[in-house]
RNA sequence: CGGGGCAUAGCGCAGUCCGGUUAGCGUGCCUGCUUUGGGAGCAGGAGGCCCCAGGUUCGAAUCCUGGUGCCCCGACCA
């Protein structure tokens, strides 16, 4: 059979597409823009979830849900905000259908049109912050710490699966607080719970900084960008935390009395995660012979395959494998389909990206052995049925940091510095551009003729970049450090 | 919103230009036999509102008119 992906080389975007889809991660709908997330897609989502999830907890986050829908006359509160996000907002105007009077089907009911529009969220700081005003009265009711875990809508004109969808899954955290330093320090606290995610558990190293007032969010002060490094060369923004200052308090009138009983707007941050995070994951570690799942991440860690074919000693075996894995929290399972070859097998694990394949045959019965691979290099080699389930689960722990230290080292094999604009450009026309730091004047004017001349941004101004005196790539004016530049997804 | 493409079996496609048997191929599915350490072989079988609505015609997957939907590339954006 023909390999079952489009090689990297000849055609990247198909490649991402052909791996979503023969993977079984998602497919497109009948709506466009949207994607059914399938079972193994979901279990992918539903680790990130979870891991997240416990870190949320464990910063003093809880959990709570707010309405789907939004007034209309919400979202224009906060003047950036709705700057930001009108563009691309889905509209319910009317609350029933009726049959069409020439029986031609259901038709939007005239009579039923919505006397004050509503908006399917885009984000949630709006409804949030309307039901914060009533939450909050007194400095003893902050920080005022939640998290939802939500769908969101925002009509992009093109979609891509994960990356990019009409419809996303995300969490949305949202936090108030009684002093701006405060405020700052759950923001930074909170990109760093990003970082240590994307960088202990996805293997996907990234760069914590901030945005520039251009690219910051809608109604922020501040933006704080964990950016990834893809295969392609360009960059991701995987998470973001915003520092909201007293812009949304202000918008909603959320005052809180102080311990001298004075009234102050509170601080906010919010900050966000998305289903985004998967088509980071794919594009960070897989090959041309399908998905490459980080260890931690899989839904499935370990997969036995009876060779050449399931029988009574192989299951017998299996099972008693089986159960010595669970009992060490190792994800595993037995392929026992006796329709399909170990052959066929072996190539659909691949696929899917399940980091370690055990095959089990009768020869190794006899022999007291098991064949080992793994699915991040390719390499496979017998070992000793005694002992195997401590070798497999220390090999999944080097799995897990291979796959990290490989993506660093191609991010470090992909980052430039350069002091000159034709510079600049060569490397934004290599074949995998990467991540160029150069130093900027600090405008928004010169930003922007830098992505229309070149379709490169600032992806972000790294948290510890250092003074360094320099000139402006375009303008030749002073500049004091470096910004990361890139083309993005 | 521009440019391109697609819509026929679960999935992937051919057939459409130039109308004419019972609409076909690959794969998957079901049955049986053989095979079995890297995507098995043979035989038999099931499976179709050919996107929708009109029209032309003795006859439409195919021609005409009008719709609808999705995908890809670009602009915009996480």
């Amino acid at each position: 059979m023909a390999s079952a992906v489009t090689p990297r080389n000849e055609d990247y975007s198909q490649w991402y597409l052909d791996i979503v889809k023969n993977a079984n991660l998602a497919s497109n709908s009948a709506v466009r823009g949207c994607m059914v997330i399938k079972p193994y897609g979901f279990g992918i989502w539903e680790r990130m979830q979870r891991q997240l999830d416990d870190m949320f907890k464990e910063t003093g986050h809880q959990n709570a849900y707010f309405p789907l829908f939004i007034p209309k006359s919400f979202l224009s509160k906060e003047a950036a905000h709705v700057e930001g996000f009108a563009k691309e907002c889905a509209v319910v105007t009317h609350y029933r259908l009726m049959n069409a009077p020439d029986g031609s089907g259901v038709i939007v009911d005239p009579e039923a049109k919505l006397e004050e529009e509503l908006i399917v969220r885009p984000t949630s700081e709006t409804i949030i912050w309307n039901t914060y005003r009533d939450w909050v009265t007194s400095y003893r009711d902050l920080p005022l710490l939640i998290n939802q875990w939500a769908n969101v809508v925002r009509w992009e004109m093109r979609t891509r699966l994960f990356l990019r969808t009409a419809e996303f899954l995300w969490q949305e955290g949202h936090t108030a607080h009684a002093t701006a330093e405060e405020a700052q320090a759950e923001t930074l606290q909170m990109q760093e719970v990003y970082a240590t995610f994307a960088e202990e558990y996805m293997a996907m190293p990234v760069i914590r900084g901030y945005k520039t007032e251009n690219e910051r969010f809608a109604g922020a002060d501040n933006t704080y960008t964990i950016e990834a490094l893809m295969q392609d060369g360009k960059a991701l923004q995987a998470g973001t935390s915003h520092n909201l200052g007293q812009n949304f308090a202000k918008a909603f009138d959320v005052k809180f009395a102080n311990k001298d009983n004075q009234e102050e707007y509170v601080y906010a941050t919010s900050w966000g995660v998305s289903t985004r995070l998967i088509g980071g994951l794919i594009m960070t570690h897989s090959d041309d012979e399908g998905l490459v799942l980080p260890p931690r991440l899989a839904p499935i860690q370990v997969v036995i395959i009876p060779i050449p074919k399931p029988n009574e000693a192989l299951d017998a075996k299996a099972a008693e494998l089986l159960a010595a894995f669970k009992a060490r929290g190792v994800r595993v399972s037995y392929d026992s389909d006796d329709t399909k070859r170990p052959g066929f097998k072996f190539a659909e694990n691949e696929l899917k990206g399940i980091p370690v394949r055990l095959g089990l045959g009768s020869r190794d019965l006899e022999n007291g052995t098991i064949e080992v691979a793994r699915r991040d290099n390719k390499t496979k080699e017998s070992q000793p049925l005694e002992g195997i389930v401590d070798h497999v689960v220390s090999l999944l722990d080097d799995i897990q940091n291979n796959l990290f230290q490989r993506a660093l080292d191609f991010r470090t094999a992909h980052t430039h510095h350069v002091d000159t604009f034709e510079e600049f450009e060569a490397i934004l026309n290599r074949d995998i551009p990467g991540f160029i730091y150069a130093h900027w004047d600090g405008t928004t004017e010169t930003e922007l003729k830098i992505k229309e001349m070149t379709k490169a941004t600032i992806r972000c101004i790294p948290n510890d970049a250092p003074e360094e005196a320099g000139k402006c790539i375009l303008t030749g004016k002073p500049s004091h450090r470096r910004v990361i530049f890139a083309k993005a997804y």
